[in-house]
RNA sequence: GGCCCCAUCGUCUAGUGGCCUAGGACGGCGGGUUUUCAUCCCGCAAACUCGGGUUCGAUUCCCGAUGGGGUCACCA
């Protein structure tokens, strides 16, 4: 049975890197039939937040990703958190002092480096070795007798039965610690397959204070999860048959580690955009409007919203987008004077003059009259529409304005209009 | 700096010795549709880091250089 895991530690928000392992865990299990686990790896004292936990499994939920075994499911091999497997560690830890492989150093325990080289085939990046001069005796408890990431890492994975370590490549240079203590432990290291990590706009690794990694960010401006998703999967991976729209499913039919490119994808958040417009575009009204609905919460005018739906689908690529756009049709806009044109107090006042006395106000109605008054007047049609649609929202980029006028309704819109001219 | 890894359009990528005058997507630019913006449609520009090999033939294989990234903790 394959089994694969990922090892999140709580020091922080969710990070978009342990979504994107997980992504790659989680399809990987998926797609073998396996099962994925999610281990908390709390070690770090000073380090632990609290709510870091929390907002990891929020994060993963949120994405759709779930997991088979963790702190808060039942699974064979638990407990999950490491802070709760301290005998465990220090169990093993004398194991290896009493066979005389390990040493008390300064309050703490080091594993004896056995100094020969190592040699492993990853499953992404092909023959990896390091020299044995490399790796030195290093810390496999600290003094305040928790476990180092090292050690508790391998421990855990040799307990859990780990099959397919699946990890970012900032853990190549670890492998061979780890490959040392498998040894050690005479047990039969899982594969390791270490795929590309994230980078920004410099080509860096993603960080914590300068990039948005936190994918509570990625919900909170209005995206969606399968567009985060879908766009995480064309990151180092790509579709067999070179499709770039595809949900998680698809992904892991389509999954496989041979695909995964061995360099590190720049995190480009203009592909996010686009794809994001795209679910968008596709989703049906009702499916909008509920999606908005969850989004705006309680402070707009939920009937007006799904009256906007049909009018915003193809104008917004997130959710954040809907508040600049159809803002207007909640609230009153400001500063609308600087916008106008020069013509704008004729135009104004001849639509006035027409709208208010307008009996059906529908779309069809308050088009055809519009376009008798620019005739009339022989206004320029593009400059009188813009007068009118900035009159009416108070900027120039909008939902189609005869639809938008009958929306909002007569009141409203003389209102507006006459506050004007 | 040592060690490890990587290297195709600005970006994400396809490509595993001839099908490549290097394909797609995002973005950009130009045009069409359009009463704004967008959507949609059409088109254009844009890349195999360099130098040696191997081979009849290299984007594809090997070596080197250069460049980039990662890592060198009693953090994970």
């Amino acid at each position: 049975m394959i089994r694969v895991r990922i090892a999140p530690s709580p020091t922080g928000l969710a990070h978009i890197g342990t979504a994107y392992t997980a992504l790659f865990n989680y399809a990987f299990a998926k797609k073998n039939k396996g099962r994925f686990v999610v281990r908390i790896e709390d070690t770090d004292q000073k380090r632990h937040i609290k709510e870091a936990e929390k907002a990891i499994f929020e994060g993963l939920t949120w994405l759709g990703i779930d997991w088979d075994e963790s702190v808060n499911t039942k699974g064979e091999y638990g407990p999950y958190r490491q802070s709760e497997r301290l005998k465990l560690y220090d169990k093993k830890a004398k194991e290896l002092l009493s066979r005389d492989l390990a040493y008390k150093d300064k309050g703490a325990v080091r594993f004896k480096n056995p100094g020969i080289e190592v040699v492993w085939d990853d499953l992404v990046k092909g023959k990896i070795s390091f020299p044995g001069t490399e790796i030195t005796d290093f810390v496999i408890i600290k003094s305040d007798g928790f476990p180092t990431y090292n050690f508790a890492v391998t421990i855990d994975d040799i307990e859990m039965k780990i099959t397919h370590v699946i990890r970012g490549e900032e853990h190549v240079s670890n492998t061979p610690r780890q490959l040392a203590l498998y040894k050690a432990f005479g047990v039969n290291p899982p594969f390791f397959a270490h795929h590309p990590t994230l980078r920004n706009k410099d080509h860096k690794k993603l960080s914590k204070r300068r990039d948005p990694v936190d994918i509570g960010i990625y919900k909170k401006q209005g995206y969606l999860p399968e567009a985060l998703i879908n766009f995480l999967a064309l990151l180092g991976w790509s579709h067999p048959k070179g499709k770039e729209i595809f949900g998680l499913q698809e992904f892991i039919d389509n999954f496989s580690l041979e695909r995964v490119r061995k360099s590190g994808p720049f995190f480009n958040i203009e592909k996010l955009d686009w794809l994001n417009g795209q679910y968008i575009k596709n989703m049906s009204d009702s499916e909008l409007f509920h999606q908005l609905k969850i989004y705006l919460g309680e402070d707009y005018n939920l009937k007006m919203v799904e009256k906007t739906v049909p009018l915003v689908r193809d104008r917004i690529k997130n959710f954040s987008e809907y508040i600049s756009l159809a803002g207007f049709f909640f609230e009153e806009p400001e500063a609308v004077k600087d916008l106008l044109g020069e013509n704008a107090r004729g135009h104004l006042e001849a639509a006035y003059q027409f709208l208010k006395g307008v009996k059906k106000w529908n779309r069809e109605t308050i088009n055809k009259g519009l376009l008798e008054v620019i005739a009339t007047n022989e206004f320029h049609t593009g400059e009188f529409f813009m007068d009118l649609r900035i009159a009416v929202s108070g900027q120039k980029v909008t939902p189609p304005i005869n639809e938008s006028i009958a929306l909002l309704g007569k009141d409203i819109i003389t209102d507006r209009i006459k506050k004007l001219i």
